[in-house]
RNA sequence: GAUCCCGUAGCUCAGGUGGUAGAGCAUCUGACUUUUAAUCAGAGGGUCGCAGGUUCGAGUCCUGCCGGGAUCACCA
């Protein structure tokens, strides 16, 4: 990664080495920080805290921070910076007089530049404009920055200069954080979110397990793997599409309950919803069923958006959207039903296909009845779902893993939350008869036969511990990306990702590449 | 993979119908001991994404490629 210098790029090189001949370490080993930006603004107090004209303060407020320097406005022989830190920004005053000789003119004002980090020591004031600030009393380099850092600059709350570029801001989402301090906030919002998942399994005594994601049969989902290979076993091993099947045998073998965050890598396409590799949230707890899962979900959920954000109502996308219990639940027929007129209940392919038509759907020869159902769904029902809602009882083509409707024949026990238009989860009443399980995966594999890409294969170790006997068992999928898009109101995916799958920067080094 | 939009200085952007590039901030020099998008005076900085083509002449028009975004397809 070698590039021409640009002009600021040799000036802080230089800079670096003057530092250096002047005996001042550029890359410090450590600081002694006591207090942090945002908590010296929420702190100060004007009786206390501010030095009289001819005194120190009733109660000098020292403090030692420590951060990178955003803005520098030098006057003379007094200058003020901005030094942002992980909780926010402050003002520093610095005072040629206040520092050791020469250091102010020398190295202050010639050799510290925007995005240096430094350390402060010194007494907190507020300036006769009115702003909170440190008063420096000693002022060490921590780390020398050598690439110049985008100055945006802020007044009345109005940015200038904003970095907006999506591509420098994914590429460099190192650069990104720091010059959009909110983007940190998206990120702590999705850890606290993760936090609120596993305390609230962890709660009712579900077990967190890790399962593979080097597998060599791949499966719990319809998507097309990534290939890698194992050398000293010399092993075609596929990244893990869905951790479903593992999770499984773990309630074959006791567990009863086990849940699982994990990555998951699907070989398709990007988008704004979509990056290859992805966060699911999969929980499995044995002798329960579907309806039981929507309380537990529905219930989870609150939780999280109470936990988050106080209420359960918040704003996305500007729609309100409400997430108190209960949740509307509504069988995918009658959904169809009511927002297409259509009664597609019972009806046979070919009736399907000249519904879809007068539907305007283009429709192809590989498309089942269930698919043209999911079809239908996905473009006359699914974006019109804003507030949350329980979908029930999908057709059994699509649903491979699902346990039959207890008395609708042609369905399963399965539902999906939707959201503002879009999945949330997909959950189902566990299929645990083994030879009902093969058939299914048999017909995967015509499925596959016929060309279709995005099939299961059959799982014969899984076969088998359904056959040692896996009580009847509630299952659910979450994707964590697309919950904490909701929770932060960000419209894409690489929103909520720090590092989305990007194509190689151009000039990059010549990695071959198979496909 | 398809369609549309975008790619000009470190950053944000301007560059009617083609005449080899501009602004603000940042950077550099100088002034200024409570400023705040600090100010004032001066200076430097660009193979206009890459490669071809049309033209006397291309940032500007055409083609291809690279990268990004949005929509679609597939999915979570």
């Amino acid at each position: 990664m070698s590039h021409e210098l640009t002009e600021q790029e040799e000036r802080r090189r230089e800079e670096r080495q003057h530092l250096e001949d002047a005996g001042i370490q550029t890359y410090a080993y450590g600081w002694d920080v006591t207090s942090h930006a945002r908590e010296i603004l929420e702190s100060f107090d004007d009786e206390l805290h501010q030095p009289g004209d001819d005194g120190p303060a009733q109660e000098p407020f020292s403090v030692s921070i420590a951060g990178r320097i955003m803005s520098k406005r030098v006057m003379g022989k007094a200058a003020f910076f901005h030094l942002q830190d992980s909780s926010g920004s402050i003002q520093v005053y610095v005072r040629r007089d206040d520092l050791p000789e020469g250091f102010y003119s020398q190295v202050f004002k010639r050799l510290l530049d925007i995005g240096d980090i430094v350390g402060v020591k010194g007494f907190v004031f507020r300036t006769r404009m009115g702003e909170v600030s440190v008063h420096t009393e000693e002022l060490e380099l921590l780390t020398k920055s050598l690439r110049p850092l985008p100055v945006v600059k802020e007044q009345d709350g109005q940015l200038f200069n904003e970095v907006t570029d999506k591509e420098f801001r994914y590429r460099r989402r190192y650069v990104d954080l720091i010059v959009n301090p909110q983007v940190r906030d998206v990120f702590k919002t999705r850890a606290r979110m993760i936090s609120a998942i596993r305390r609230f399994l962890d709660e009712r005594g579900y077990v967190e397990v890790e399962t593979p994601a080097l597998q060599p049969v791949y499966g719990g989902a319809l998507a097309r793997p990534f290939t890698t290979h194992h050398n000293a076993l010399d092993m075609r091993l596929y990244l893990r599409i869905a951790d479903e099947l593992y999770l499984k045998r773990l309630i074959v073998g006791g567990f009863d309950g086990v849940y699982e965050i994990a990555k998951n890598f699907r070989n398709e396409g990007l988008s704004r919803y979509h990056n290859p590799e992805f966060t699911m949230l999969e929980i499995y707890v044995a002798y329960k069923d579907y309806v039981w899962m929507m309380e537990l979900f529905e219930e989870m959920i609150e939780d999280i958006v109470t936990e988050l954000h106080g209420t359960t109502e918040i704003c996305v996308g500007g729609e309100q959207i409400s997430f108190k219990r209960p949740w509307k639940r509504l069988p995918l027929l009658e959904a169809i039903k009511f927002y297409t007129g259509h009664d597609v209940r019972g009806k046979s392919r070919d009736e399907l296909v000249s519904i879809s038509e007068s539907l305007g759907l283009e429709i192809d020869d590989t498309m089942g009845a269930g698919k043209l159902i999911d079809v239908i769904f996905g473009e006359f029902v699914e974006p019109k779902l804003i507030q949350p809602v329980f979908i029930t009882d999908y057709p059994v083509e699509l649903s491979p893993l699902a346990k039959r409707h207890r008395e609708i024949e042609e369905l399963v026990e399965r539902f999906e939350v939707i959201c503002n238009g879009k999945e949330l989860c997909n959950a189902f009443s566990e299929l645990n008869d083994p030879h009902d399980q093969r058939s299914r995966f048999e017909d995967q594999a015509r499925l596959q036969e016929g060309g279709d890409k995005e099939t299961m294969q059959i799982d014969e170790d899984f076969i088998r511990s359904l056959e040692y006997g896996m009580p009847p068992t509630a299952g659910l999928g979450m994707g964590v990306d697309r919950l904490a898009m909701l929770m932060t109101d960000s419209e894409s995916i690489r929103d909520v990702i720090l590092f989305p799958l990007l194509r190689p920067e151009a000039g990059g080094d010549e990695e071959s590449t198979s496909s």
